[in-house]
DNA sequence: AGTCATCTTCATGCATGCAAGACGGACAAT
DNA sequence: ATTGTCCGTCTTGCATGCATGAAGATGACT
C-alpha cells in the first residue's frame, strides 16, 4: 500500500535531509550532474528536486549558475526565529487545549528523558530529545498544517542551532523552560503555554543575543557564496 | 538589469497567480501537456513549476496521475486560519514597533482608501484595497521572512476568502476592525496591535464560523478531487 | 603589474524520446 | 443488471541531446 515515492521526491527528502543534519552547509554548491551521479539518476529528477527544495527556502537557484545551499546571515536568522517564536507558541496555546490524555503522557514521559538527559550532560543527546519534545507538541496542537509549517522553518533553521546548546548551561536552562511550558499545558493554561513558548524560542531574554553573539555561520567548505559575504566576517570554518 | 526569469519560474507565477485569483478551482486537473501549449513551451518547465507550487502546497501531485489544485477541507481552511492569525499578528505586533514614518503615512492613506470604498459598498473593490492594507503591515513588520510567510499562507487561502465579504455587514465590520489596529499600531503599542490583528483575522469572534457555514467550497468544474469528496456533502458548484 | 577584452570550457535550461503505470471501455461471467 | 477481467490509450516519470549563457583562462594594452 505504501504509495510509490517518485525519485525526485526522494532525492528532495534526502537533500533536505543532508542540510538539516549539516552534511551539506549553507553555501556549498548543488552540482546537478554530481547529484545525478551520486543518487544514480539522470539530471531531471535531481533538477525537480532542487526546484522544490528551492519553493521551500533551502536552496537557492541562481539562473544559469546553478543551486546552492541557502545561506542565511545574521539577520534572517532572527527574521525566522521571530516566526518560529509563534508558531511554536501556538502549538503550545492549541495543545494546552486540545492534547489527548495519551498525548499528556507522551509529553511528560519525553519531558522526563529530557531532564534525565540534561543531567547527564551531552548536549547532542539532549538535543535529538529536545526535538522530540518540540514536535510531541506540534502534534498535540491537533492542526497539520501548523505542525507542518512548523517543522519547516524548524528545519530551515536546524543548521544554525546546532551549536546553540553547547553554550554554558544552556541545556539546564532549556530543560528548565520546558518544566514551565509543560506544567502549562498540563493545567490546560492556553495563554500561559503560548508566552512560556514563545519566550522559550524567542528573543525575549538573553538567550537569543547569546546565540547571535557565539554563532558560529556555518561556511561552506568550498565556495562561500556572495550572499554570505561578510555577514560576520569570519573565515570559512571548517567544525 | 532585471535578472532573467527562468521559463519554469514565470509559469510557476502564472499558475500561482491563476489558483489565488480563482482562475483555477481547486480540484481542477493541470495537464503537463496542455499548459506546455498554452504557454508555448515544452513539458519540462511546466513539470518544474508544478513540483514547485506542490512544495509550496498549491498543488498535489500524485505520482503517475498529474497534478491538481489543492483542494482545501473545511478543517484545513481553519487549521491555515490559526497559522493566519498568528502570522499577521506578528507583522502587526512588529509594525507597532518598527515602521517608519513613511510606512506610517502610507498605512493611514491605505486604510482611508479602504474605509471610502467600504462606504461605497462593492465588497470586490474593497476586497482589493483590504489586501493593500495588509500588505502595508506585511512590510511594516521589516521581517522579509515573516512578509513572505505570511503571503504564501494569505495566497493558499485565498480561493477560499473571496465571497467572505460578500457577507452582510462584513466589509463594515472588516473595515472597523481595521480602525483599531491602526490606532494601536498609531500609538505604538505592540501587544494591542498583536492581540487586535489576531482577533481581526481569527476565530475568535462570529466572524469565522459565519464564513464556514457560508463558504461555498470552491471546486472544479471537471473531476472533482477525492480529497473534497465529503467535505461539505456539497454538489460541484460552478458559481 | 594591473586592467580589460576575447575565447574556451562547461553547467544549466529546455526540448524531445521512450517505457511504465493508470484510467476507461468492451466484453464475459454471475 | 452488476461485477470482474482484459486490453487499448494516454499521461506521467525519467533519460538524453542540444543551444545558451556564465565562469575562468589567456593574452593585449595602459
Amino acid at each position: 500500500m505504501a504509495l510509490p515515492e517518485t525519485r525526485s521526491e526522494q532525492l528532495a527528502r534526502a537533500l533536505e535531509d543532508d542540510i538539516c543534519a549539516g552534511r551539506a552547509l549553507p553555501g556549498m554548491r548543488l552540482d546537478e550532474q554530481v547529484l545525478a551521479q551520486r543518487f544514480g539518476t539522470s539530471r531531471t529528477p535531481v533538477r525537480e528536486a532542487l526546484k522544490m527544495l528551492a519553493a521551500q527556502g533551502f536552496v537557492e537557484i541562481r539562473p544559469r549558475q546553478g543551486a546552492v545551499v541557502v545561506g542565511l546571515d545574521v539577520r534572517q536568522v532572527l527574521e525566522l526565529f521571530e516566526i518560529m517564536a509563534v508558531l511554536e507558541g501556538l502549538c503550545a496555546r492549541l495543545a494546552a487545549r486540545r492534547m489527548t490524555p495519551a498525548e499528556r503522557a507522551d509529553l511528560m514521559a519525553v519531558h522526563g528523558e529530557c531532564q534525565r538527559l540534561a543531567a547527564a550532560g551531552d548536549p547532542d543527546v539532549y538535543y535529538a530529545m529536545n526535538t522530540r519534545f518540540h514536535e510531541v507538541i506540534y502534534a498535540g496542537s491537533h492542526n497539520r498544517q501548523l505542525e507542518e509549517e512548523t517543522r519547516r522553518v524548524r528545519n530551515r533553521l536546524s543548521p544554525y542551532r546546532r551549536n546553540q546548546l553547547h553554550q554554558l548551561g544552556r541545556v539546564a536552562k532549556s530543560v528548565q523552560e520546558h518544566d514551565d511550558v509543560v506544567r502549562a499545558l498540563l493545567e490546560g493554561d492556553p495563554d500561559r503555554a503560548e508566552s512560556l513558548m514563545r519566550r522559550h524560542i524567542g528573543i525575549q531574554g538573553d538567550g537569543l543575543s547569546d546565540f547571535v553573539s557565539n554563532m558560529s555561520t556555518p561556511q561552506a567548505v568550498s565556495s562561500p557564496p556572495p550572499a554570505l559575504a561578510g555577514t560576520l566576517g569570519r573565515p570559512t570554518i571548517v567544525r
